[in-house]
DNA sequence: TTATAAACGATCAAATACGATCAATAAAGA
DNA sequence: TCTTTATTGATCGTATTTGATCGTTTATAA
């Protein structure tokens, strides 16, 4: 084992975890403490990760991507989120997974585990393209303007055949009366359409997203069996959603 | 056992595992680590890998960071090649695209063009995602590990829908007598496939791919309407293949 | 606050890989 | 055939990396 297969193992760690113990990569790695501080060390000054007492952490997406940090929104949210969901996930369980911002935080948390992936969004596939543990499928189609997703009969059919364990869903708005929604129809449709091949569906959002209710309905809420979102939804809203019988996972933070 | 085809199959591993160890590869060559050393070397100075203290490292060949472009393999020739290559591309040219780098060059530089692109190659479908101009058709199907071509019968039944003005390709070889070739099957099996669709065939490598013949073979030079090239070109190979019917085009540097 | 345990940085010895060199072998040409 | 050239494997001293051991600093809890 070379020196740059372990760095590419902890950032695995790293990217998966979002916070690694020295101990831990140690053993896992099979060398000593001493060897694990200097990796650590290197990898700072690349600006991979951030050191602490013990450890270390992954630095915040947004220092990865400058230009786009502003235009994200609960940044800090979403890391949480997709920790908590990916944290949730069982090895080999067979995924759909929607386009999303919030989505991708969940796959960039998936990384490292044994699962099969499927997606209409390319953004969610290039995340996996490095990953070796994660088989990939892509349903192909059409690709939307200035968006990610693939959609038309491609889409359409693909996703027709296969069963799915979870649907993963990022939506717009997250209503009690009118249920999932989202901006395009496209992408409601597609929402759609992963529900009806899943097991179980999973919803991830910030907690911005209660209460609204965007242009395109996906579903009612009963088709939804799991919400996973942050500290900041309303406990209010949270106990409607918990009396419609949604399950609301609150990712700590 | 000849160095070129050591350097094939170091160059298949690394392009598998990303990262290489010096020992292993003794033993999995059957050479000395002397020899290895060698060739890692020579493999380094063609800018086809970065040689790493016990071993090699892939050069990252999506990040197109200032500081890494110089370690991209004959970059400057690849960008040369997409802009002549692109030139060459007439306004609503239905073009499919295999994945490799001179490819992503060609579509680089067809950014803008109102066209449409058919592709298994999902960082050819991130390229152009936030490009409005063009119609951008993505196959679907199984996301090789550590490459970003999506194979497996998806792939090849949403390709079968499309007739294609252009297919083209990026290819690892190309010999008089053993015609195109490649890496990998799966991407020998995409690259027939687009052939079969399309009523003209382009090629596209930079001059150090002539002569060499690659694993896994694509298709005789007669079905390869035009090449394109950088200067390097050897002019006894060019004499060659111009006159087994190939239009071979030049890019200015 | 103080005590305790853990992690840290610095340093050194051992292990490993490196580059340079040379002899042996294989391939190409006179 | 003999010579020349290129390639390989082995050897040497050097440089890098690693693991262990110090004393010191930091986090946690009593």
């Amino acid at each position: 084992m070379i020196k740059e297969e372990r760095f590419e193992l902890i950032r695995g760690e790293l990217a998966k975890k979002g916070i690694v113990d020295g101990d831990e990569l140690a053993a896992f790695l099979a060398v000593s403490r001493a060897t694990i501080r200097r990796d650590l060390d290197s990898l700072e000054e690349k600006g991979l990760l951030k050191r602490t007492h013990g450890g270390a952490q992954a630095v915040d997406s947004e220092d990865e991507l400058p230009f786009h940090s502003k235009l994200s929104a609960y940044m800090h949210e979403k890391r949480a989120i997709g920790i908590a969901a990916a944290a949730m996930v069982k090895e080999g369980a067979v995924i759909g997974c929607t386009g999303g911002t919030t989505v991708m935080s969940v796959v960039k948390a998936l990384k490292g585990k044994p699962i099969t992936v499927v997606t209409n969004a390319i953004n969610v596939a290039m995340e996996l393209a490095p990953c070796e543990s994660a088989q990939v499928i892509v349903t192909g189609g059409a690709l939307r303007a200035r968006s990610y997703e693939l959609v038309g009969h491609i889409a359409d059919r693909t996703l027709g055949e296969f069963h799915l364990d979870i649907a993963l869903l990022g939506v717009d708005g997250i209503d009690i009366e009118r249920g999932l929604s989202t901006y395009t129809i496209a992408e409601a449709h597609a929402a759609a359409l992963y529900m009806s091949q899943a097991e179980r569906v999973w919803v991830v959002a910030d907690h911005s997203k209660a209460g609204k209710v965007a242009p395109a309905l996906i579903a009612p809420l009963s088709r939804v069996h799991c919400l996973i979102t942050d500290p900041g939804l309303d406990p209010a809203i949270r106990s409607q959603l918990e009396a419609a019988g949604l399950e609301v996972s609150i990712a700590e933070m």
